[in-house]
DNA sequence: GGACCCTGACTGAACGACCAGTCAACTCTC
DNA sequence: GAGAGTTGACTGGTCGTTCAGTCAGGGTCC
């Protein structure tokens, strides 16, 4: 009835090949993604990637990022609506530990980000961009951190709750390298255990 | 004079083409690492690299640990000469911040790290490797808190030291990255404040 | 309403660059 | 002269990118 934007948006071909193209990294490797590959995944031609992305380059770089970032929005979302600091950072514990939730792709996004680091090396946007969701999250830790406080669930002589989340997230990062590998001893749920316990130790955080 | 084991042993080509291959790789990377480019390095013919190694991919799975292992050695051997266990801890996190000290390569150590998790992502056998080499760092440094703890330096009635050598090493890991990856905020100098800051808290170092 | 044109999504064959791995020949040393 | 070490041209395959063409839908004009 009303005015259509476009003729027919039915589907989102740029956003359709990203999701393939990220779908195919976790899969094979960022070094091992070859157009041909997301183009099956979307069941399209090779032709139409380049129809759509100026290069393979350009379309990889956009799609490492892409997952990871519809990923922080759906948990931020999340993490507003409970009311409980202890609830929201156990939640952020939980969504840390790659394949700890096993109905979340957490060890996907985790191996996207092995991905992203490794070219962020060499390439300066992509650090620059992996900076930005790096420090979003680490933010986002924070404020938990900070919202405890004001509910009084967390105490509040600890140190700057913006120091702790960064410590808390680099050993969280740390951590979920090993679990990410099959590590024999750092299991998913020996990793849970110890950010729990590390949280009540260092944050105050008293998961009863 | 006496025998030589090789008839001219003067270079050892296999150890040559391992160093150049792994300086190569923190150079360019692994995906864009090319059998030329290392028979460059070593000024000498592409064939006569796949005359030593079976495959380049052999070749560069063997030269991703290579580094690792050497430095692992030499730091072993110079930690424990040094009769402070203090100092001992205080090397070993200056040896962890990439690009604190100039003299050593160690955000070349650290770029190969990256790769090498990104490998064992997908190969088993590194993946093995991997856990070797990192199981290895770790027991060293929870041999350094042990060792303090025996000396008096520092207090005992801190948690178990593999314990903490773990969740230290993992909170060095992960700020590891974010130095080598150039992030604005968190400077090499950063780094080994921090840690040394979480080392007092944790393990009772007094750093006076 | 039907003939016509236009647009743009989409195809897939073809091109060309790149590169791992091979091999026949050459060299140097014992 | 035998054999290990070394060369570098060559091959075969892979893959990103290009491009000429197909096709479906919709708008326009009579």
């Amino acid at each position: 009835m009303t005015t259509k934007t476009r003729q027919k948006p039915q589907r989102d071909r740029h956003q359709e090949i990203l999701e393939a193209a990220s779908r195919v990294i976790t899969d094979r490797g960022l070094a091992e993604t070859r157009i041909q590959d997301i183009a099956e995944v979307c069941g399209v031609s090779p032709g139409l990637i380049l129809y759509y992305f100026e290069s393979k380059d350009r379309l990889l770089a956009e799609a490492l990022t892409f997952a990871n970032d519809q990923f922080y929005l759906r948990t931020a979302r999340e993490l507003r609506k409970m009311p409980s600091a202890k609830d929201r950072l156990s939640r952020v514990i939980e969504l840390s530990v790659p394949g700890l939730l096993p109905e979340y792709d957490l060890l996907d996004e985790w191996a996207l980000w092995l991905e992203i680091w490794v070219r962020a090396l060499r390439d300066p946007e992509m650090a620059k961009e992996r900076e930005m969701l790096d420090r979003r999250w680490v933010q986002s830790i924070a404020e938990v951190i900070r919202y405890g406080r004001q509910t009084g669930e967390f105490p509040t002589d600890a140190p700057d709750a913006d120091d702790l989340a960064m410590q808390f997230g680099a050993m969280m990062d740390g951590l979920a390298i090993q679990v990410m590998l099959n590590d024999t001893v750092m299991t998913p749920q020996r990793m849970f255990d110890i950010c729990t316990d590390v949280a009540r130790r260092l944050i105050g955080s008293t998961s009863d």
